[in-house]
DNA sequence: TAGTATAATGTAAGCGCTTTCATTTATAGC
DNA sequence: GCTATAAATGAAAGCGCTTACATTATACTA
């Protein structure tokens, strides 16, 4: 591999001068320019990343803390952020936090040890306090899906409240008034906005919620089918069922199944998140749209501004989630 | 933050020992080894990892390229690599390659600049050529999911062949003799070999097979909603339906359900790569289970073996899949 | 006890860049 | 043509480590 040295002899000039035609960031002369340029490309010269990294304290490398790799909800959010990472020429480390307090430090702390120019966390289990100092640090953070007041500039947060309610009136406007709903791990604030939400629906429209058709899952599938199940064993009528999450609603489609429920003839269904598989599941589900790519794309944009000085860009800190309208929900029919 | 100048001054020993005791890799004293590690406890001392990368020539980095980042597939296949990992405290940095030519060696020219250590390829358009020559450079490779012949000992494949093979027969099995195939793209060669399989298997059984019941797709969804219409259009008559991956799959029963066919007492249907989405459809996917996570462990362990001296590790090259038997798929009634 | 082998530690030269500061060269003003 | 100024270039000092080699301390042999 040629070094910069190699270029420098064979242009015939100093090893500064290609420095500043790598970087562009200083006057050079056309003429040197191209000399320089063109010895680099008779070399097939590379600048060797780490080498730059040292000598200029920037690694132009990103870090990514997600739960977990699989699945389909942080894919596109790590699609988006590496989409525009790459463009901007920085590269994109990630890790896996498991949602365990834990993992999500050690990953935190492996991130920073390899010495990322900035952290794109998607942190469940940590602190406020802890993010809080972290952020004092001189690492700078952007949080997804998470709201500390205090770091407010770095949080890219979705309004789960209003997905909440958007999910609920959808439900309420299409006549259903006898509503069950099966909420996310109550301790997680994501979950506990959309319920609230869910509940600012019901007040609006004059229903008074019915404690014992609220259950308390975990997010995952198998919690939405035992949610159902518990909620079935009540005997309570209910119409519509509204889900914190996709998984979640399509383990309780599923048990609805079981027991011949027909969705949505006898039961509406309504989840959150929109992943590509409330395309697959049947009824296709209708569910809120969670823009999660757009999100991590904007804490990427986030990082290019305020790490790599890209000046232009418009931050948008708050995201609105829209409801998707398919098949698992309809008018009740009276 | 301390440099391992501080630590050594602290201490009160030489840079090089505490380098040493930094990489336990030459003999310090049990003394000095402990004063060190005093010191680098109470300076809170962390390597840099940029300048260990420069000085010793390796950046403890192996570099991933998969087609996309969102999706199911590319998810498991990555969580099995960075676990693997991690654990041995190498990081993962992460390219998309798009399935496009271009975009790929960009990817990969992307990864190289970044100095990884090595490179994890999923890797679909790009040629043998480019990637035997790409061997042949100073930057080793592994592959998943191709199989070149002189690079034999880089890759790590699926036996796709058995696997069509597999789907095939148990459709079979179950008393199946008038079998449509959705193949994927054939110009794949995952797409070809799964479709010998499923040849082998209709020869086994003496069943002729009939190019009218034969469809290509490309592997997305739609175009298994397209293949199966093609395929109802023809009035030909069939009882099971293999599909060369589980989306096509699912974009299958949707239309035979809108066309009334019930799955899998009128038509039973058999995926391949065993998706999450396959527990999520209904009826629940029978499928052949493609082992990415352990695939993508195994790779990272080729590096790991390969790069970074862990001689203990055992490697695999050829992964047997194997028949997940869930609802879509049943005996045929006479 | 000297003499040697061996273990422990230190010295210093890089790794391939960036960047400050000094120096040289071009441009403009008169 | 000669200075004053600005633009272009070069020299060299790091960035924080690793590692070959040199040196010193320790253990062992005869």
């Amino acid at each position: 591999m040629a070094t910069i040295y190699q270029v420098s002899e064979l242009a015939g000039v100093s090893l500064a001068t290609v420095s500043r035609v790598m970087n562009n960031n200083a006057r050079v002369s056309e003429k040197t320019r191209s000399k320089v340029l063109a010895a680099m490309a008779q070399l097939g010269y590379r600048p060797n990343s780490i080498a730059q990294s040292l000598a200029s304290n920037r690694s132009n490398s990103v870090g990514i803390l997600v739960s977990e790799l699989h699945g389909p909800f942080y894919g596109d959010m790590l699609a988006g952020i590496e989409n525009e990472c790459r463009a901007a020429g920085k590269h994109v480390i990630i890790a896996a936090g498991h949602s365990e307090e834990a993992s999500e430090i050690d990953g935190i702390e492996f991130l920073i040890s390899r010495s990322c120019d900035a952290l794109i966390l998607h942190v469940e289990a940590v602190s406020d306090d802890y993010l809080i100092k972290l952020a004092a640090g001189n690492i700078p953070i952007v949080l997804i899906n998470r709201y500390i007041p205090q770091l407010a500039d770095n949080c890219i947060c979705l309004n789960n409240e209003l997905g909440g309610y958007l999910a609920t009136k959808q439900l309420l406007q299409q006549g259903h008034r006898q509503l069950a709903y099966i909420a996310g791990p109550m301790w997680k604030s994501d979950a506990k906005d959309r319920y609230a939400g869910h509940l600012r629906a019901m007040a609006e429209y004059g229903v008074t919620f019915n404690p014992a058709l609220f259950a308390e899952g975990d997010f995952q599938d198998s919690s939405g089918s035992a949610c159902m199940q518990q909620l079935l064993a009540k005997k309570l009528p209910f119409t519509a069922l509204v889900c914190a999450n996709d998984e979640m609603a399509a383990g309780a489609i599923e048990v609805a199944r079981e027991h011949g429920l027909q969705v949505p003839e006898q039961l509406s269904i309504v989840g959150f998140d929109n992943l590509i598989l409330a395309r697959y599941i049947h009824p296709k589900l209708t569910t809120i749209d969670y823009p999660i790519g757009e999100m991590g794309r904007m804490a990427a944009r986030w990082v290019l501004k305020h790490i790599y000085q890209h000046q232009a860009l418009a931050l948008k800190h708050l995201f609105e989630p829209v409801l998707v309208c398919r098949e698992s929900a309809c008018a009740l029919n009276v």
